[in-house]
DNA sequence: CCGGCCATGTAAGAAGTTACATGATTCA
DNA sequence: TGAATCATGTAACTTCTTACATGGCCGG
């Protein structure tokens, strides 16, 4: 039992779904492919974790659809009461920030102008889910009201970064010389 | 090259550095262990975009100090000009703030408190490394400010939206009664 | 004297990505 | 007609973690 399983028993906590559907939904939360997910499932029902009943349809592909079950659950109740791991986050951009000087401004400026626009989409994006959310449900899930919050605060911090570090970089192309030109 | 790689490189174009503390350095930014990163060095040097030379101590084990080449330095200025990856976070908190119902709200309160305490402590010791850097440095690197800054916003980011569902639980918990309690 | 730091490495395993494989429907 | 979506799966590969292995120095 890793975190993507718990991560997938979290998702079917709420609704039964589909692998593909899980798929979908956890790339917010956990970015993970298809074929991780799908022997996993296997896996997860194999241990009595979850079970799926086969759902035929006509104008699209049959499906599985996973539903959690009360050994899942109680799996899924004990794991909140255990150590949370330390998030992790990998960004390639503050590699390259790191040494951006090797480099060309004018590469480090259009790094940060898609970084800029990469926030605004996801931001945008994040909108329009809770908009639907909130219009959706009379009385929402407390922990997808915080989840939503969380991901505006991060975007947000990251998005105000991309910001503030462009505006440093005007300043910078704006005065003549090097960083010891206030040295006057 | 992978990322990891061109990570190390990013490092060593600041200065030259052993294996032991490339690893340490790095952890901030693309964590990594001791047993990933020397099999990498070793491919680098065998590539030829870094080279070693032995510096023997007499307190502590010798040790392979790393300087990157001028191939090397090449191999980073292009990978500058490539389109960057999108960060991935990966926060075990959110799989379980997702399902957080099912579980006891004084286990989501001690895992909040938990986040918060973290938060705090990583806000402090990159305080720390500001002050120690900006003081040694009469004229300090532009993107190291960058990343300084950048781990600021984010973590400062992830402490409020923690203190703001500490907030909201204890509103929660306040109040009597389910989420209905407003329909007076 | 025991645990932690320094310093390097290898081996085995888990986690994650890319590619291979199939096939119907829908939209431009 | 060609690309995207839905839907599931496997195989090969890369990346990352954990464990194994060694050994001196230093502080409590």
């Amino acid at each position: 039992m890793n975190t993507l399983s718990y991560g997938l028993l979290s998702l079917l906590s709420h609704t039964a779904d589909s692998g593909y559907d899980l798929m979908l939904k956890i790339q917010p939360f956990w970015p993970a492919k298809h074929s991780q997910i799908y022997p996993l499932l296997a896996q997860l029902e194999s241990g009595g974790y979850v079970r799926h009943t086969l759902v035929v349809q006509t104008d699209k592909p049959d499906k599985k659809v996973y539903s959690i079950t009360d050994k899942g659950l109680n799996a899924l109740r004990n794991w909140l009461t255990l150590p949370t791991d330390e998030p992790v986050t990998r960004d390639e951009l503050v590699l390259k920030v790191f040494c951006m000087e090797q480099g060309d401004p004018a590469d480090i400026r259009r790094m940060l102008e898609m970084r800029l626009a990469y926030c605004r989409d996801q931001l945008q994006w994040l909108q329009t889910k809770m908009d639907a959310y909130t219009k959706l449900n009379p009385s929402p899930s407390f922990g997808i009201l915080l989840l939503m919050e969380k991901g505006q605060f991060a975007i947000k911090a990251d998005l105000q970064w991309a910001e503030w570090a462009l505006a440093r970089l005007d300043e910078r192309e704006a005065a003549p010389g090097s960083s010891r030109a206030d040295e006057a």
